[in-house]
DNA sequence: AACCTGACTCCTC
DNA sequence: GGAGGAGCCAGGT
């Protein structure tokens, strides 16, 4: 029997939920963390049905260019949320240089990018 | 089923 | 860095 189409998006949020704090990830990674390739839209669409009650870290999630994506509301305060964690944001846009995942190695050899 | 839309991404110019 | 277009997949009408 199959399993509901809801499986993917509880794989979707446990990717997230993996995101350490004070870094940030692109759509297409999280859907690939999830097991989901090419699947990016669906990680924007599992987040915007997902409940605000699950402690869900929605706002470390940005495009691949750095950008925040929120159409609507929410902006401004996934910009306030990721400035409260350290993450420099500047005109709606994340250094993902710096504080993208993938990035755990570089850190460890060269330091952090935010010293 | 066709058509439209969207918290996406990549390529070209 | 911005504009246009293609590929992408799921939902709503």
């Amino acid at each position: 029997m199959a399993a509901p189409v809801k499986e993917e998006y509880r794989r979707i949020y446990a990717a997230v939920k993996a995101i350490p704090r004070g870094r940030v990830a692109s759509y297409g990674e999280i859907a690939a963390r999830a097991g989901l390739p090419r699947r990016a839209r669906l990680a924007g669409r599992a987040l915007s049905e997902a409940p605000d009650g699950i402690g869900l870290p929605w706002h470390r999630i940005v495009r691949a260019d750095g950008r925040i994506a929120c159409r609507s509301n929410g902006m401004r305060e996934q910009e306030r949320r990721l400035r409260a964690e350290g993450v420099e944001v500047r005109n709606g846009r994340v250094r993902m240089g710096a504080h993208g995942l993938h990035h755990d190695l570089d850190r460890a050899i060269w330091g952090d990018p935010r010293d």
